[in-house]
DNA sequence: ATTCATTTAAACTATTTAGTTAGTATGGAA
DNA sequence: TTCCATACTAACTAAATAGTTTAAATGAAT
């Protein structure tokens, strides 16, 4: 895939994949309904993208690295670890809230498809894990936090942050009645939340 | 569905469908493999199961009370919050570890079907939610823990708990190379960590 | 004006798939 | 033995679906 030769009836086809694909997943996705969503012929689909599989890597691949190299855009920079990890989980909630369905439909397709690596070709730069590792460790140095172990502790924030809107329709009849807003409300608190639930945790000073 | 009237056939096709429909979906299921894997004729499926979507809901039943239920058994005991807190997290690690892929599976189902709520019936006799809630109330009166949302401390401990294996694939790559037993110490590493990353958030007494 | 890429419509093919049918064992009861 | 229900099978049907083909319209560039 070239990056800016889109024409608009790309645009179109692309968009509409993403939606249904996202919604019913490859399996369930159906071309007829792509096609209707887009407003165009369904041969017109098989013009710019020959086959289902193709359509659908070209939508995959964007959803997927709209979510994992992000991830790491802070994790590179020098600040104190709490600031960091404020940074990243207000930024993550925005980003998931942005696309709240994305999450679980990149999860569920690369269980299906096993053989992602060759497609997805995660290299370390993409998403600098090391240095968030570093970063924890010169933070235990300098006796900002107590000493946690930084893959535990990259795991929990993420999963905070991302699970809510995975397990949404079990969180929305359990937890909140399916007040929709409830639900809203509870992912803006947890902005708040998360951090300072981290950072009772491994801070060194004592809350006041 | 009755209860106890399956014979070794009906036995046979649920475990085969539960394999297959938790492997790829409702969507990605095929009822000629679900035949194989069972290893009986197609037709003996719709002898015993009249449709693809009688045999998924009597699998997926199953694979959802198997991990709801089990969240609210120690909710109700009136232990030391902090001790009902390990013993869930121990236990409901155990529970996953044993059927890995079956929290995406059921989750990606609710998904695509929104009207879950008619099939599901969750009354909150089940799902003992609000003994939870009580419980860290009276834990906090105690002042066993600072105050906490006790939402937000259920849904903290669930995701760190279920999030590492929804999202296995992504971090064998990112985190553990691909190394299949490095995940599996790490699973084994959190039942520990969880608890004491959680204790050091909330408890009273400053750490040691 | 001619050429060429883009777009549409419609009918078609090949394959997959859920579900059916019609009939065959099997084994116990009458 | 005969009857009959349960268990089971091979072959079939009907529908859905990805993908193709053909022919024609449109419109911008040469």
């Amino acid at each position: 895939m070239e990056l800016q030769e889109l024409n608009a009836t790309e645009q179109k086809i692309l968009s509409a994949a993403k939606d249904v694909f996202v919604e019913k997943g490859f399996d369930g996705a159906r071309m007829q309904e792509i096609a209707n969503k887009a407003g165009i012929n369904k041969a017109l689909m098989h013009y710019y993208f020959r086959s289902k599989d193709n359509l659908f890597n070209a939508i995959f691949k964007e959803a997927f690295y709209q979510f994992i190299p992000k991830l790491g855009e802070n994790f590179k920079s020098d600040k104190p670890l709490m600031v960091k990890i404020e940074q990243f989980v207000v930024d993550y909630i925005e980003l998931i809230k942005a696309k709240p369905h994305i999450p679980l439909f990149v999860l569920h397709e690369l269980t299906r498809n096993q053989d992602f690596e060759e497609k997805m070709l995660i290299d370390n730069d993409n998403i600098p894990v090391n240095d968030w590792m570093e970063s924890v460790i010169k933070a235990i140095e300098r006796e900002e936090i107590i000493p946690v172990d930084p893959k535990h502790l990259l795991v929990n924030m993420v999963s905070m942050c991302v699970f809510p809107f995975i397990g949404q329709p079990i969180l929305n009849v359990l937890i909140f009645n399916n007040d929709r807003s409830a639900f809203n409300d509870f992912v803006e608190e947890r902005k708040v939340h998360i951090v300072e639930f981290i950072r009772n945790s491994i801070t060194t000073k004592p809350k006041s």
